[in-house]
DNA sequence: TGGGCCATGAAACATATGTTGCACATCCAT
DNA sequence: ATGGATGTGCAACATATGTTTCATGGCCCA
């Protein structure tokens, strides 16, 4: 870290070099560039024996290129692996004294970098919690913070089909809890990020002593309320530069929970939501173009 | 638990799993799950000595879960983290033909639509929306039905930095409404799309003959509310498969208006947000891990 | 051809690794 | 209080790991 180098990749030095390396040092060190994964993770022989090298071959390779072993090359290669913790835009952080575009570039590599957020969204993981939620009984909802906005939506379009189903915890405030009415053919819906809302977890951990089952929207897998969770679905809150967490993959899971769970209810489903919103239009509270 | 899914993430069934657990354990498995780049190339013994543990808690946990020992759950760990061979979507659309897995086609498709909403959305407009915003006296947010989501996360997020500046109207109830109280040097944010709420109408144009700056987010330039708008703000609510409008364009619209709006108020903005981020920690909210 | 040089594979080595047995502490039911 | 069961740290264990050494075989130059 002391260098002031611009941090030249192993594996660029490694092909840099391969040229000027004898020939078995060459195949060996083309195998590990090209599975730079597995020889940070797999162990040298067995390495070896699927590249069909002798084992002190990788010694030698990272001997050749100025290493004290395998080990420090391996170390190496697993640290230039490193997944980008904290700062994602660390590379991009650039002088954005550009000019005075310099908002809408902030604007444009936020959008940018939350549709590739929502690229990362298991599909598979969703479509089990909404299997969940379509068995479940009564659905609780609780997210705090700005979460709450997510918990709101997410409550208001189950509450279109399943109207008596869904329901916010702490609809009525923030104390006004509900977790003694937990049940365990129950979902319990509990959706935060760091840095976590003390109810939200508290509310997680109620679920799970009820039997609930439990999904937990979060951030992190080891977020406090994933902790045993029946489903766990991901989103990326820090995915975008700027200064606040962004609820765009939130908000993405949640509408597309709600819209399995609605073909999953089928023509039931359906026919809730046909009264409910004839119930709305009935009230009168849409605008209709006059002439 | 559903046995037939091809692959329940490691992680996944490791945080389940945690509660049930005895407390050292529960330590061990949450800083695997913290750090679970780590635990796949690091040694048994690095990780105990970084997590301040016993080395034989991994084995134990490990077994706990299922495994023959450490090393198989490292294994499983390490294969979960193999990286996507392919681009991150076309890749993972494997045999994704209909069949049982239509739900996760769906939930597929939503997100991908959703992606592509993003990129169409104007950051030139959201920027000088921002702009508006910044100088504005007083800012007002305004958003029904399910748009309401969407406008308490505006609210919520400018509030962090303008505490006093920032109002949701009709807080206190749908009826309660602020008409009265726009003036020329306020802004009003109103929020919705088809069918539109009469009331969101209604508030436009009281925002517009009070000469109050309007600031539309809407679905199309013939929304109602987009009548007299000084700013106009696109998403996309129909872009996805689904039976509901989509709000995550909104959503991002919000985000990045509000990031923006933070970013033009410099040091004063910083300041009023970590006090704010201060009042909210004091009043111990917040879950700490042990530890 | 002969002699030095280097690349290469196999086996021996010291060591770090994951595991397991044991002793002690703790908790709960009797 | 007592006895049993369970959780936890420590240390010894068998072993897999990375490294080194040595013998072999090929290559180039005198």
């Amino acid at each position: 870290m002391a260098q002031a180098q611009p941090k030249p990749s192993p594996l660029n030095e490694l092909c840099s070099a391969l040229p000027s390396l004898p020939m078995r040092l060459q195949e060996v060190g083309r195998f590990v560039a090209a599975n730079d994964y597995d020889a940070t993770t797999r162990s040298m022989r067995e390495l070896a024996s699927v590249a069909g090298a002798d084992p002190a071959s990788f010694t030698r390779l990272a001997k050749a290129l100025g290493y004290s072993g395998w080990d420090e090359l391996r170390a190496a290669l697993t640290e230039a692996r490193r997944p980008a913790q904290g700062s994602p835009f660390s590379g991009r952080a650039k002088s954005r004294r550009g000019g005075p575009n310099a908002d809408v570039k902030l604007v444009h590599d936020k959008l940018e970098a939350e549709a590739a957020g929502l690229a990362r969204i298991s599909a598979n993981a969703i479509a089990d919690a909404a299997r969940a939620l379509h068995t479940a009984n009564r659905i609780w909802i609780t997210g705090f913070r700005s979460c709450r906005s997510v918990a709101e939506l997410l409550t208001y379009q189950l509450r279109l089909f399943r109207p008596d189903a869904a329901q916010l915890v702490g609809g009525s405030g923030p104390f006004d809890l509900d977790h003694g009415a937990f049940r365990a053919d129950d979902a319990v819906v509990v959706i935060g990020f760091a840095p976590y809302t003390l109810v939200s977890v508290e509310t997680a951990r109620a679920a799970h002593q009820a039997r609930a089952t439990l999904i937990a929207i979060a951030d992190t897998i080891s977020a406090p309320m994933a902790e045993g969770a029946d489903h766990l679905l991901l989103f990326e809150a820090a995915s975008s530069p700027g200064f606040f967490p962004s609820l765009t993959g939130a908000i993405a899971v949640a509408q597309s929970l709600a819209a399995v769970a609605f073909t999953l209810g089928g023509a039931g489903a359906k026919r809730k939501l046909e009264e409910t919103e004839g119930r709305l239009a009935e009230m009168s509270q849409y605008f209709v173009e006059k002439g």
